[in-house]
DNA sequence: TATTGTTATACTCTATAACTATA
DNA sequence: TATAGTTATAGAGTATAACAATA
């Protein structure tokens, strides 16, 4: 969520299911934990809450190897479109040229990637992935496979592809994003 | 994501599948789509994917109200537990208290919801919404559900089902949020 | 005139520290 | 001293306009 939202860890009463329902003029709820009610009913809310605490456990699992999502996104988009331009790579990952300059940046500083002027459009940098890239992308694939893994386990048998056949169903397929 | 991103859709090249793969030594990739290649392989980025365009959705179906989803979810848990403290109410949707304050702000402003000091501990401030405030909800509650039908309707027959099944399954369960 | 990439800038969402008034 | 709420502020992430170099 974004942004994506951290630490949302709400510290709540102990009671369960004592508040009082609806909006009945001067009703109160004083005590007991705090209904979420009708929310919890939307796909939307389960989807964000679920999608929220994904891309969280995936913030902290790139987080030793000093990787944001979006530059994990760009290092993996790199390497399968070597040569491809700014505009290109940057389109294909959702990020806005302006902001996609500065990530490269910090991926160039960091011997990571690195931009070369094309010999036919001297306009555009062609994007390679430095062999110190490469190898930091492969074992930021380890990571973040790994905790895929341990999700999918806690889907139970089947539970995964039935997951990504229903999100496949869900529109935003036309567009790529971090 | 993110935030939550919005205008995502990338214009791409038209092609599809003529990009070499991998970062052998001066590879390039010049023409045809770019491939999002092994990021597709995993559930959080698709979940994200998913996330985003459903979230961008909200967005636009409660723009016609003036509600930004956080507003939403306020005025929802409001409702569904009035009399309840700022504290209280922020923890359940996870806000964090001071941005929460500049939220009731707002709310109040319009005349949706309204701040008590309680009798019982005069720092705390009881939460409740205005008739004003129960009728845009419940206006926002229509257009949100007609909105999460639709969603359903694409994922088939029990689809819906399986998709909040299978969700409640990925942890997050424990926070509460927008 | 159009496009690539950059600079500057702004807006939203989120987070923390310090303050106040109560307890 | 501890807590509820506020103020001020800072950091991400994302968005647009205007510019220089090149086409």
């Amino acid at each position: 969520m974004e942004g994506s939202g951290s630490n949302r860890a709400a510290q709540r009463g102990g009671g369960r299911g004592r508040s009082r329902r609806g909006s009945e003029a001067g009703a109160i709820s004083t005590s007991g934990a705090i209904e979420v009610g009708r929310l919890g009913e939307f796909i939307g809310y389960r989807l964000r809450r679920a999608q929220v605490w994904v891309f969280e456990n995936f913030i902290r699992t790139l987080t030793p190897l000093d990787l944001r999502p979006a530059q994990f996104s760009t290092l993996l988009v790199i390497d399968g479109n070597p040569g491809r331009t700014q505009a290109e790579i940057a389109a294909a990952i959702g990020i806005q040229p302006p902001n996609f300059g500065a990530l490269l940046d910090g991926l160039e500083k960091r011997g990571l990637a690195r931009r070369s002027r094309s010999q036919s459009d001297r306009r555009s940098h062609a994007l390679h992935l430095t062999p110190k890239g490469k190898a930091l992308l492969d074992e930021a694939i380890k990571l973040v496979s790994a905790q895929d893994e341990q999700i999918g386990a806690r889907l139970g048998p089947g539970g995964r592809e039935t997951l990504l056949q229903l999100l496949e169903k869900v529109p935003g397929l036309a567009d790529e994003m971090i």
